[in-house]
DNA sequence: GTAGGGTTAG
């Protein structure tokens, strides 16, 4: 601050009075802009009226502009002084120019204050300015950043009402936003605009689209965005194609699977990829073709696709859930000689493991990954804590340590691990503590300790717990009734058991495999083979089809009944119809 | 620069 301006501040501040001692217009100018930046608003604002006083036709509007850009700069600026000097700017009778709305432009662009930004540009196409393409580009950008995404349609509207073309990184990113954060069919509308003016789009502008619409089961929609930009002479390239083979993969659409894969080899611009076999290996592992999916890993090496760790995790994880120790132990082996390192994903992959109750070889896995350096997640964590029961052990005292140190929070799915720990022990009471304390109980930490009591046949926990659900205003689900129905079973109430399946029928719950599996055992232990095949004949009913675990069922209650009639019948049908694994 | 992976209850 310069000597006179500094003794202007202290004159300034004595009183009002003085005022009239400020005949210097340009000292005032400078005096209230150094006031803009030190001391704030209010003061300077105080100066700007003096002006007025002061000298005939001023402060102009150019005044104004530098006082707004001295206050953007100022580092205590709040939105609410910005307002007061727009409206100050009015009283006076100025009308603002085009540096006026730039000026609050730039400022508002640096500190990041996107929403205030978007009111300005309006305000400036209201006072008939054009606002430029580089101030709507970085408004465009900073919205999508900032996750403010209808903003950046409105922004991104305004540009090409302007016929400004915005950069290709800038659609991506906003397109991208929105089809990740559940606004795909937005997404689409943004795409539209930008066909309609005329935009030649890449792959990775409309990729993210399909995918998104992939993955929320919505592949014919996507097929047909996929058909249409085709039409329109756009050329796909490998990760679109990719994006429906998942598609049909997911929805289990494996003729159109495979037609996908077949015209994607006819072409170098979209050969399968690693993601591509990937994709397919994942969805041979969910529908529990194993020995496919290692085959096809085979195939996919041998045309000289390396795979990565995501593939691995995924073979992984169905060794696992399959209690195939030996494979999974070999495949660590393969991780290891390739020097992939393996990840959070594979620490998840071994759960499979764990409730098997292969629990040595799990935890000595999961310590290797754990201790390998890699950044572990909420979901390793509550892995980790299946392998124990109750709080008494060291080795979860330091887990739980560790967490802490990580800055990582716990979540429901770690209090509900941590509460069929306190399951498995002797005492439900303790467990009902533990579940007392957890601060959110959901639905699932009510069924973990309703199994536990239907489990142990402790009738008055099973009646406490189903009484707190009501309390609590939770209703029972199919896992919960399942539950039940084991649990009547269990102590020879048949008609208990079959009262609490039609009583979730009708409520409007579907039964899954498990239920009616459950509902078998019930009917096959109490000698009631004819009603359990009936059951099993109606399936379709249900919308379901037995797996394995239900012909087991039967088949072991038809051979000890010596019913051979049944026994052949089922073994027929399990020739004829391929029976589903029971994953 | 777009894409493939995981953890709790029956």
């Amino acid at each position: 601050m310069s000597r006179s301006s500094s003794s202007s501040v202290q004159s300034l501040d004595m009183s009002e009075e003085n005022h009239h001692n400020f005949a210097d217009y340009a000292e005032l100018r400078s005096n209230m802009q150094n006031l803009a930046k030190s001391s704030g608003i209010t003061k300077a604002l105080q100066a700007f009226r003096l002006m007025r006083t002061a000298a005939p036709g001023k402060p102009t509007i150019y005044d104004y502009n530098s006082l707004i850009n001295c206050c953007l700069k100022s580092e205590n600026l709040c939105l609410h002084d910005l307002s007061a000097l727009y409206s100050e700017m009015k009283t006076l009778g100025l009308s603002p120019n085009a540096s006026t709305f730039n000026t609050f432009l730039k400022g508002l662009n640096l500190i990041g204050e996107s929403k205030v930004a978007l009111w300005v540009i309006i305000e400036m196409c209201n006072h008939a300015f054009t606002p430029s393409f580089t101030s709507l580009s970085t408004l465009l950008k900073k919205c999508s950043d900032s996750m403010e995404l209808e903003d950046a349609i409105t922004v991104l509207e305004l540009m090409m009402g302007l016929n400004y073309i915005p950069t290709e990184p800038q659609v991506i990113l906003l397109i991208n936003r929105l089809s990740k954060h559940g606004m795909t069919e937005k997404a689409c509308l943004v795409l539209c605009k930008l066909l309609d003016k005329g935009y030649f789009p890449s792959p990775y502008i409309y990729n993210p689209i399909i995918w998104s619409l992939c993955k929320s089961d919505q592949i014919s929609i996507a097929l047909a965005i996929f058909c249409s930009l085709e039409k329109k002479g756009f050329v796909h390239n490998v990760c679109s194609y990719t994006a429906l083979f998942y598609g049909f993969c997911k929805k289990r659409l494996f003729k159109e699977a495979s037609n996908c894969l077949n015209k994607m080899t006819t072409n170098s611009r979209f050969y399968p990829n690693v993601r591509t076999y990937t994709t397919f290996i994942k969805c041979l592992c969910d529908n529990g073709r194993i020995q496919e999916a290692l085959s096809l890993l085979g195939r996919m090496e041998k045309r000289g696709l390396d795979p990565d760790i995501v593939t691995y995790n995924i073979i992984l994880r169905a060794l696992s859930n399959q209690n195939m120790v030996h494979e999974v132990f070999d495949l660590f082996q393969t991780i290891y000689q390739k020097e992939l390192s393996p990840d959070r994903y594979t620490a998840t992959a071994l759960s499979g493991l764990l409730k098997k109750g292969n629990l040595g070889i799990a935890r000595t896995l999961l310590h290797d990954i754990f201790y390998g350096g890699s950044d572990m997640d909420i979901a390793v964590y509550n892995v980790y804590y299946s392998l124990f029961s109750g709080f008494k052990s060291k080795e979860l005292s330091y887990v739980i340590e560790c967490m802490i140190k990580n800055d990582i929070e716990p979540n429901n799915i770690s209090f509900n691990t941590i509460l069929k720990g306190f399951c498995k022990g002797k005492s439900m009471d303790e467990a009902l503590k533990y579940f007392q304390s957890i601060k959110k109980p959901d639905l699932v930490s009510f069924n973990t300790i309703l199994s536990a009591a239907c489990k142990k046949g402790d009738s008055k926990m099973v009646q406490k717990v189903i009484d707190l659900m009501k309390d609590e205003g939770f209703k029972l689900n199919v896992v919960g009734f399942t539950c039940l129905m084991q649990y009547y079973c269990n102590v020879g109430k048949l008609n208990d058991c079959l009262d609490a399946f039609e009583c979730m029928i009708s409520q409007g719950l579907r039964p899954s495999m498990v239920t009616i599996n459950s509902l078998m055992i019930g009917l096959c232990k109490n000698r009631e083979l004819e009603a359990a095949y009936w059951v099993f004949c109606n399936l379709e009913s249900y919308g379901l089809s037995s797996d394995s675990r239900t012909y087991k069922i039967l088949m072991r209650a038809a051979k000890i009944e010596g019913n051979d009639l049944l026994v052949e019948e089922l073994q027929r049908k399990c020739r004829g119809e391929g029976v589903k694994p029971n994953n």
